[in-house]
DNA sequence: TATAGTTGTCTATATCAATAGACAAATTTA
DNA sequence: TAAATTTGTCTATTGATATAGACAACTATA
């Protein structure tokens, strides 16, 4: 059994070329599942007739793929799945992240790339219920989880209230640790909004994704138990390496 | 104020043609309520140097729009916006269609677009507690909203306990009513899991949307109060008018 | 009623995407 | 070892994408 790519689908004259769509569909039937790790693809010309296209575009899917690293072409041999099934992202109430991914990967840190002080952008006040303009902190990290890159938030807390926030990120490399020592025990997700979009090029950097890929990017309020909102935060994740499970609030 | 399309972001030879990743900008800030209907556009020329792009382009990226709907071009006075902000689908542990857009939209309605009774594959037989090749319903459906598509699903259900719910889907447009018949007055969201991909042949014309086009993709389970599991679905959303917004449960 | 600003159309050219065919190079199998 | 299978490379051609420039057509306004 070679795996389920289905089996046409392919758009001409899209504004997406025919190699990029093959790309998407590859990379979709392996992060659902239907290729294993080390599998083999089914032939180019196999590829070729079930897509409808020629050999060459065939290649080009599949080079761009072993660019990004999830494939290893052999010659002689065949081409090969390097990348695993897609990570299965938790958000509920009880949000965090390194909790979350326990289980399906061995590692998992947060890095802090950047933080500023700023004033309250209009989504950013509401969010947080303060006055548009007050200052806030933002902080900008990255989660690596096996050494990828699965997520890329901003996170933005009142700058009075969190003042040293961003020294307290840097040195434990976690949200939760560092709202505690402002005496956050506890806090919940207030409300998540999710939706989706082609990369830009800062996601591109940011995320090590190619072109064309797609995010999933949450929108989120977390708030102390008693209501209080402390974080207003907006995420990004690679379509192709992370799924959301929404569990129970 | 023009709205704030996001500077340049724009990359070649990406297998996504520059008019394509173009159109997805405009349309992005129009969901996100960057442009109000009937707001112009800035100039083609203005576009164009932002973008960094020849102005042909941008008028390849004007007519893709014009085509789907979205804006409305007019010789000498300039671009106009028809389209609203992207609605907000609520899900959560009573998630319904017809009362999460209500507020949102003046009319909505599910057209049930086939049905068939199939053996269950492997991932609906595990949702829904059954062996594997068990006899399921499985009913193809699409919401609409003020006479736009806004969601594609398949839901599936035990053949045996749920005979003729086909037919009551067909009579009341309504999963909840159709389901009350069976003597179920309430149902839970048990779990949701969540992804994003590009829009295949079958989204593009279920959807009515443009190749190049994004998918939210929801894979749910509802359940009784007590815990059975009744329905499976595997939900499409078009990213670019929908947005989903996960409410407490 | 000019004039400036905007979209619409045309021609020409260069580059990317896709097709077609042939054959080389490496690996596995009979 | 020979044959079959598979990826790698090359040449050539066609159509879609993108750039460049010029000017027409229409609208609003000074």
């Amino acid at each position: 059994m070679v795996g389920r790519l289905a089996a046409d689908n392919i758009e001409r004259r899209s504004g997406v070329s025919l190699w990029r769509q093959i790309a998407d569909k590859i990379l979709h039937a392996i992060a659902i599942g239907d290729f294993t790790e080390n599998a083999a693809l089914p032939p180019e010309v196999t590829l070729a007739e079930r897509y409808g296209v020629n050999r060459h575009t065939v290649r080009s899917a599949i080079s761009a793929l072993v660019r990004e690293g999830v494939l290893r072409a052999e010659q002689g041999r065949g081409t090969f799945v390097l990348s695993r099934k897609r990570l299965s992202y938790p958000i509920g109430a009880r949000t965090r992240f390194s909790t979350g991914l326990q289980g399906q990967t061995t590692e998992r840190h947060i890095v802090l790339l950047a933080s500023s002080v700023e004033p309250a952008s209009q989504r950013v006040a509401e969010g947080l219920g303060l006055a548009r303009g007050t200052d806030v902190i933002r902080l900008e990290t990255r989660g690596e989880a096996d050494g990828r890159p699965v997520s890329r938030a901003a996170g933005w807390f009142e700058a009075r209230r969190f003042a040293g926030i961003d020294a307290a990120m840097a040195q434990t490399g976690s949200i939760t640790a560092s709202l505690a020592r402002f005496g956050i025990d506890d806090y919940l997700r207030q409300s998540t909004v999710l939706s989706a979009r082609h990369a830009d090029a800062a996601d591109l950097a940011d995320l090590d994704l190619q072109p064309g890929a797609i995010v999933l990017v949450t929108v989120a309020v977390n708030v102390t138990p008693d209501g209080q909102p402390i974080q207003f935060s907006e995420s990004r994740f690679p379509a192709e390496r992370v799924e959301l499970k929404l569990s129970a609030l």
